[in-house]
DNA sequence: ATTATCTATAGATCTATAGATAATGC
DNA sequence: ATTATCTATAGATCTATAGATAATGC
């Protein structure tokens, strides 16, 4: 029953993975140790020789998500230097992102949760806002350097505020509203 | 064993306000019958007495909550006729609401888990954001019904996001800086 | 020999129900 | 007589651990 190294590997790596989608998908109470394992193919007594309890994993699958977040960010950044802030809100507040908040923001699919949560997760969870301000920091247009992180932080909340607001509406024309007020707001440099 | 109608119905109105602030202090998932029977003096079997399922709380409770705000609000904006919207956002985007998330806005307390809810539940949380948007709408200052629409949408996604942010951080210094920013952004008409 | 995984289980939750009890209200 | 509440329990979760198994890697 034991496997190589390089293939224990690349279970920690499905777990992970399994766990950074399946949390924002339904949130960090919404699967268990037992069912996250046996999506990947391991039964759940398994766990612990991966992870030293579930709030590791929280921890870790929060972080990862982040991580990943942010590296798709960069590459919208890229793709369209002229526009970089409009095409990041055109990308994240969408009916695309909203219907699929597993492979979406961390924060906008379960930043409700994060402050009930233990302090190895909200030390992950702030660490990735840092990062995310810095990030947006150097995309956003204004004079000084305070001036775009203040935009930075406004533009981010206000494009997690719009997609938790567009979730949690179960009709489906109220959340297109809430997208196109949020979407048109930093079309016209109001946000 | 059995009470009056009287006491009965006060044992109801218990029931719906400690769901209500500790639905949005822990969550939805965060407390469970029993307990919350405990805290307002009875068994946890006479529950089913009052209503059908814990659904059923969930979705009156996030009523109730949501009736609750917009109430306050009312009297934020009656106070101070000269700046409603600054006031209220001086209430919202503060370190005093993002404290006490029992006695404050429901989907900033509990936003991301509404999506993943029964649906009576959205119905309920979607009636109340229409609601919401209607009262901002009549305080918001623009020149057409459109704008208002608009400014008021953006403007509780702004807020809302600001205290999930806020409260997500565990760096007392971030989260103050994430309020003031959204505060500011307001303050010059910005969001 | 070491160890990654599996099987089985402990102990603590959770929602919901059945039947008993005792006070209200006709 | 009706019924609001209580007691007890069913059945389904959940996290975590102990000990067995079998394949890796020295």
């Amino acid at each position: 029953m034991k496997v190589s190294k390089e293939t224990m590997a690349e279970h920690r790596e499905k777990i992970l993975a399994s766990a950074a989608q399946r949390f924002r998908e339904r949130g960090f109470d919404g699967i268990g140790v037992a069912e996250l394992m046996k999506e990947v193919g391991l039964t759940h007594g398994g766990f612990y020789g991966h992870f030293a309890s579930k709030e590791e994993l929280v921890a870790l699958a929060s972080e990862r998500a982040m991580d990943d977040s942010r590296a798709r960010w960069e590459k919208i950044f890229e793709d369209s230097p002229e526009n970089p802030l409009g095409s990041l809100m055109d990308y994240f507040v969408s009916r695309h992102h909203c219907s699929l908040p597993g492979s979406g923001c961390l924060v906008a699919a379960v930043g409700s949760e994060v402050g009930r949560q233990p302090e190895s997760v909200r030390n992950a969870v702030t660490a990735g806002l840092r990062k995310t301000f810095d990030l947006l920091g150097k995309v956003v247009s204004a004079r000084t350097k305070e001036s775009r992180r203040k935009k930075a932080i406004t533009a981010y909340a206000s494009m997690v505020g719009a997609v938790v607001l567009a979730r949690a509406s179960n009709d489906p024309a109220l959340s297109q509203e809430i997208l196109q007020a949020i979407g048109g707001a930093v079309a016209t440099d109001a946000v």
